[in-house]
RNA sequence: UGUCCCAUGGUGUAAUGGUAACACAGCGGUUUUUGGUACCGUCGUUCUAGGUUCGAGUCCUAGUGGGACAACCA
């Protein structure tokens, strides 16, 4: 039994403290709430994760909240999309909510306000207001129409409502305080007038609630006890607040607002408007494109759930400034990979080899074990024949005694097959290697149990049948931009940072098994990396993305 | 010329006034039919100055550095 004490992040102790004063533990209810205007990226996957997992850690629903309030930007496929990308990541919410449909409640509310004199309609342009709002060190000043009567307010709140009032003619502001030091308190916009279709609620609408407005009665109506949402909502709490302070009831749970750093992936950009950028201008394919951080994207690359919550589990939360080493990211897929996918051998770059000493027209079918990290893997057979593709960097002429791979008079055992040594080469008009001779030990197969079967050889090279060989596209990624913070100086476009060689597509050459894998199926090919099928993929091509290279202190040595 | 937030190895996170630790990355080694995995070892940390205290990474003050705030976006 472990005595230890568990550490807690600074959330878990926020909610702990409230367990002990002012929570009880069946009052505890969490929430994710994505805007549908885009695709979800590795940020969010942190956000879901922390939301989730505290859901799952105390035993508390989790809804799923979608922050509809601008009908300009958000569609129903972006809906579609997170819902899937949460199932994915293995979470199941409590409900699914959207705040368009508290649309009527919070309508109900603002007359209320206004009824209390704590909103007014203002009939000026946005330029106006923006200038009376003052500056972060200066002052704002009252609008002219500050002090209209509750019944005009009311009148026109009504012309709003009905659309009978053009389009952004007026909207409707919180009455506050336009000398406050935080800017969010100076009589911050409440309701615009919006004459455009909503995913959901079609036409019904004109006015449409901002943010501040929507997310705290949101919370409120869903009886949420901990509102977490990154450090940039921080000034927001107060208005979260005051917001809060008019409508809230008595003896009704109120929720909380606490925020956290969101989490910075070197190499990359997270954010979505960023990230849109990149679709836009034909950098990538699509948001799911495997260079994306996006949910999509990294799952098209081959990434696991288990690998994405064991990262974000991982990486923490905490309330600084943070660049995480994509290098973390990579370790945790590497960690869950290498436990479930099976092993296999593939040729990405090859150089023919011919065994001497090895029967024309034969074909050998040899074991080869799919998973020794897991038994239940059980094995498959390849073939083997006179005619084999290696790795071209797995042959030189001459090497120092730290090439533990194929040279001239020495030996290398071929996984699962043989061991074999190399005789000569033949090269190419520019002194280029195109084929190699070598000679087999014909007792040396791998299993048979004899002698020269367990000899020791340095050097364990893959290969692949030529005449069997599955001839495969094979698409090799590099990270997408050469600067580890891309977007971090203000004064260059991250765009200039786009690594122009992100992308290199390559065929291979496979062993046959893989003639069976699906579409996301995970393998690794052996000594190079973990690969996934691509849905690319079709009757006559397979394609392969490179999810992550094997860790290689080989190559650290060689230059 | 404001208000607010933040500051622990290269990176991320812990230490809840009482021996500064864990993971990643790096480096070295053992094992190995993957130069993988596993295992072992190693490097390296409390922004500065004061104060409170028997004792400060932790509390207080100031400084320094970084960040946020001027959408009818979220």
């Amino acid at each position: 039994m472990s005595e230890e004490k568990e550490s807690l992040n600074f959330i878990e102790q926020i909610i702990e403290d409230d367990l002990k004063s002012t929570h009880s533990k069946d009052a505890l209810c969490f929430r994710f709430p994505p805007e549908p205007n885009g695709f979800l990226h590795i940020g969010h996957a942190s956000s879901i994760c922390l939301n989730f997992g505290l859901g799952l850690r105390y035993d508390a629903p989790v809804n799923l909240r979608f922050d509809d309030t601008n009908p300009a930007k958000e569609e129903q496929r972006f809906v579609d999309a997170i819902k899937s990308d949460v199932q994915w990541l293995g979470f199941k919410w409590e409900k699914e909510c959207y705040a368009s449909d508290y649309f009527q409640q919070l309508y109900d509310w603002a007359i209320y306000l206004i009824k209390e004199g704590k909103a007014y309609v203002d009939s000026q342009t946005s330029e106006a207001i923006a200038e009376q709002k003052g500056t972060p060190t200066k002052e704002g000043v009252n609008s002219p129409f500050r002090d209209r009567t509750i019944q005009e307010n009311l009148a026109l709140f009504e012309q709003m409502k009905t659309g009978e009032a053009p389009e952004g003619a007026h909207v409707l502001r919180a009455k506050i305080d336009m000398k406050s030091t935080n800017m969010l308190m100076r009589d911050p916009v409440i309701y615009r007038t919006l004459h455009k279709s909503h995913h959901r609620t079609g036409t019904d609408w004109k006015i449409f609630p901002m943010y501040d407005w929507t997310h705290g009665e949101s919370d409120y109506i869903e009886r949420v006890s901990h509102s977490f949402c990154t450090l940039e909502f921080l000034p927001h709490r107060e208005l979260y607040n005051w917001f809060l302070d008019q409508i809230h009831e008595e003896g009704t749970l109120r929720p909380k607002q606490r925020e956290f750093a969101r989490r910075n992936l070197s190499h990359t950009v997270v954010s979505k408007r960023k990230l849109a950028r990149l679709v836009e201008d034909g950098v990538v394919t699509g948001w799911d494109d495997p260079r994306m951080p996006t949910i999509s994207g990294l799952r098209r690359r081959g990434y696991t759930p288990e690998s994405i919550r064991n990262f974000a589990d991982g990486i923490g939360v905490g309330k600084r400034d943070n660049l995480i080493d994509v290098s973390r990211l990579e370790f945790s897929v590497r960690d869950h990979l290498n436990k479930v996918a099976d092993r296999v051998m593939a040729v990405l770059d090859p150089v023919k080899v011919v065994i001497t000493n090895y029967p024309e027209n034969e074909t050998e079918w040899l074991d080869a074990e799919n998973n020794q990290e897991d038994e239940a893997a059980g094995s498959r057979k390849v073939p083997f024949s006179r005619e084999l593709y290696i790795e071209k960097e797995d042959f030189r002429e001459e090497a120092n005694k730290k090439f533990f791979r194929l040279k001239l008079g020495k030996e290398v055992r071929l996984k699962n097959a043989y061991i074999i040594k190399a005789e000569s080469c033949i090269k190419d008009e520019n002194g280029e290697v195109i084929e190699i001779h070598c000679t087999y030990d014909p007792d040396s197969r791998s299993g048979s149990g004899t002698e020269a079967s367990m000899r020791k050889v340095k050097g364990t090279l893959h290969w692949v049948s030529i005449k069997d060989a599955l001839p495969v596209e094979v698409r090799l990624y590099d990270r997408l931009f050469t600067e580890a913070a891309p977007d971090a100086n203000k004064e260059v476009d991250f765009m200039e940072y786009v690594n122009p060689n992100s992308l290199e597509v390559i065929t291979g050459y496979a062993e046959p098994s893989l003639k069976e894998l699906q579409v996301e199926d995970k393998v690794q090919f052996q000594r190079l990396g973990y690969f996934t099928v691509d849905k690319d993929t079709t009757a006559d091509k397979m394609v392969f993305n490179k999810t992550v290279g094997l860790r290689d202190s080989w190559a650290k040595l060689d230059d």
